[in-house]
DNA sequence: GCAAGGTC
């Protein structure tokens, strides 16, 4: 009798190849797809101690994607609030996807059994059931398991082979409400305030104002430390300063107590000091004490998309490309990982024998092969990919391939070294009742410092001083001060900020930012030698409408994505059903729709007498900043007076015929903009 | 032409 088949379908070519060479002992039969990426691998396996045929082969993401049906395509074919409740068809995204339909189509005709290697995570399960839906298709009586493992190596696959699960419908679900969520919301605001805002200011021309979930809590962040910055206003502070010579060596005691906003407070605790001439100081403890400067946790996207910024200067969209291009070569592991911990079955030593040959970090690397590795173990495991780690050694990259290549390896080897090590010494010296602290540091050990050269500890010389001793210092001062605003947002900074709240993830942070650039809302700018985001005149005076609007849930804040998000996971959790949570969320950003669209004026104008300034108006004394609609020219004139017009929708009153109502007296009519 | 999420 024939033995039974298996169909393996993975989430992308990479680990249906990993599965492959893992459950067969890399004794398979390669055959191709339609799509060169796409490949089937055969082969005989034991399951449950009997022979079977398996075929591996893989999606690439998703396969179905969310739409309207065609004749809500025209923008003009209706109002934006008829999104919100308008039919939606799933559909496959494209050609390729098509393709790869096709492909586990035909094979599942052949199989008793599908097997499901998805990613472990909520995209994952919903990819899953999608996979499901096209095995049914053809063969309605196909059996059905997904299997589960934390990590793609021998003892997981293998365990996940022998011991498969079910898939998780509720996370499938999950996902299909966010996609119907999304599509919603982001089409019906996006056309609204696009084909509004155009009416208003002509000079955007074809320029699309997108809002997303995602993208609008970005803008937001940046916004907010714009504001924090030109809001910010200078307090000055006091402090009194000790300096002391000795050995050569100018030594800065700082003042225990800080500094003090109170300019009495502090004369006259300083005075009480000078009383008595000479000053002496004692010596009231001098503690020496081993410190560590923690070497690096495993590297994750997020991480490497932060460094990319910081130390090497290298945008996070454009950081994602090279490190998948390096992924593509072989040369990385998968760079789209939560992921900062190695599983304890780590292959480490092979990875690390294979970088001993370079010239600039060889050497480290040969010495870490003697030791035991051990890494830093940090809080997340998304359960599918380990830490970016080098893959393979690799020469002759160039530019910025080879750079990023040094920095994932020069991380890896770093987090498999040791901290380094020093002694901090403290001394504190008291005057009178006034105390004061000089710290000083001597490395002991460099250890991952010397091959990861991004990190900075620097010895700080520190003369000796002995226990209970006294000295007139060689300074005593009262010194003025005063805060220094933060500085604006930084692309590392609003990296790790969306990751907190929980806006986009791993694979798609990048692209949020530069989808706010790309719209215009932000510019980079250098300042220093820094580069930073600022918004333009267009980005602040959109979440300056959006938020003088006074939603309870504001639009530009990060909670209202979070509280979907949660909704989502009761939905994994089961305490709660998809269309209950589609329904609170369509009826709650519909409402929101429509106290946009009442509350016009404060929109397009903020509460800032609407009709006589307009956005420009407003922002005009940050005109000289290069903003989206100045740059284009005539923003200044051209759009002045025109703002009282309010959003109307292109339907029924065509660019330039607009009969110009409520444009000086304050009035709105609501009517035209076709919203039923 | 619009979203966010997968991935090549």
């Amino acid at each position: 009798m024939e033995s039974e088949k298996v169909l393996c379908v993975a989430e992308k070519p990479s680990v249906a190849k990993e599965i492959a060479k893992i459950l067969s002992g890399n004794r398979f039969v390669m055959r191709n797809s339609r799509i060169n990426y796409i490949k089937n691998y055969e082969f005989k396996c034991q399951l449950n101690s009997k022979e079977v045929q398996v075929i591996i082969t893989s999606v690439c993401g998703h396969i179905n994607a969310l739409d309207f049906p065609s004749q809500y395509a025209k923008w003009e074919s209706c109002s934006p609030t008829v999104l919100f409740d308008a039919p939606i068809i799933k559909k496959t995204i494209d050609e390729n996807a098509e393709c790869i339909r096709e492909n586990i189509f035909n094979i599942a005709h052949s199989v008793s059994h599908l097997m499901i290697w998805t990613d472990c995570d909520r995209e994952g399960e919903k990819i899953g059931s999608d996979i499901v839906d096209i095995c049914r298709m053809a063969n309605s009586d196909i059996v059905v398991s997904r299997a589960r493992f934390s990590a793609i190596i021998p003892p997981q696959i293998k365990q996940a082979w022998e011991s498969p699960v079910q898939l998780d419908m509720n996370q499938a679900e999950a996902v299909n409400t966010r996609m119907e969520l999304d599509l919603r919301i982001g089409y019906a605001f996006t056309r609204y305030q696009t084909l509004g805002l155009r009416q208003i200011f002509p000079e955007l021309g074809n320029g699309i104002l997108s809002y997303g979930s995602c993208q609008f809590p970005t803008l937001g962040f940046v916004v907010e430390r714009y504001k924090a910055v030109e809001n910010f206003v200078k307090e000055k502070f006091w402090k009194i300063h000790v300096v002391v010579d000795r050995d050569d060596t100018i030594v800065n005691f700082n003042w225990d107590k800080g500094v003090l906003f109170n300019v009495n407070c502090c004369n006259a605790i300083y005075c009480d000091l000078m009383m008595d001439q000479p000053v002496i100081a004692t010596v009231v403890e001098v503690v020496t004490k081993e410190t560590r400067k923690y070497k690096p946790f495993p590297l994750t996207t997020v991480e490497l998309q932060k460094a990319g910024c910081r130390f090497l200067h290298i945008s996070s969209a454009e950081i994602m490309k090279i490190a998948e291009d390096l992924y593509n070569k072989g040369f990385i592991s998968y760079p789209r990982t939560e992921t900062d911990q190695f599983d304890h079955q780590f292959n480490f030593k092979d990875l690390i024998q294979a970088q001993s040959q370079d010239p600039r970090w060889g050497d480290f690397a040969s010495s870490l092969l003697d030791k035991r590795i051990t890494t830093r173990k940090g809080k997340h495991n998304d359960q599918a990919h380990p830490p970016i780690h080098p893959v393979q050694y690799a020469t002759g990259l160039t530019g910025k391939e080879k750079t990023v290549y040094e920095f994932v390896v020069r991380r890896f080897l770093a987090c498999c070294s040791d901290d380094a090590k020093g002694n901090e010494t403290t001394v504190k010296i008291k005057i009178k009742e006034e105390y004061f602290t000089a710290k000083g540091l001597v490395i002991t050990e460099n250890n991952y410092l010397d091959v990861y050269p991004y990190d900075r500890w620097s010895d700080k010389n520190l003369p000796n001083f002995i226990l209970n001793e006294t000295f007139t210092p060689k300074e005593c001062t009262i010194e003025e001060g005063e805060t220094t605003p933060p500085e604006y947002l930084t692309e590392a900074e609003l990296i790790n900020t969306m990751d907190k709240n929980g806006i986009g993830t791993d694979a798609t942070i990048h692209e949020h930012i530069k989808k706010i650039i790309d719209r215009e809302y932000v510019e980079k700018q250098d300042l220093g030698n820094k580069t930073y985001l600022i918004p333009s005149n267009l980005g602040l005076a959109i979440v300056e409408g959006y938020d003088s609007i006074g939603f309870n849930e504001s639009l530009t804040k990060p909670l209202l994505r979070a509280k979907m998000e949660q909704n989502l996971k009761e939905i994994c959790e089961g305490t709660r059903e998809k269309n209950d949570v589609l329904t609170e969320n369509v009826n709650k950003y519909r409402d929101m729709f429509l106290v946009t669209h009442n509350n016009l004026q404060l929109l397009i104008g903020g509460s800032r007498d609407v009709g006589e300034n307009d956005i420009q108006g407003t922002r005009g004394s940050r005109g000289s900043r290069g903003s989206r609609v100045s740059k284009r020219g005539g923003r200044g004139r051209g759009s002045r007076g025109r703002a009282g017009r309010g959003f109307t929708s292109a339907r029924g009153r065509g660019r330039g015929r607009g009969r110009g109502r409520g444009s000086n007296d304050g009035s709105y009519d609501n009517e035209p903009l076709n919203i039923d």
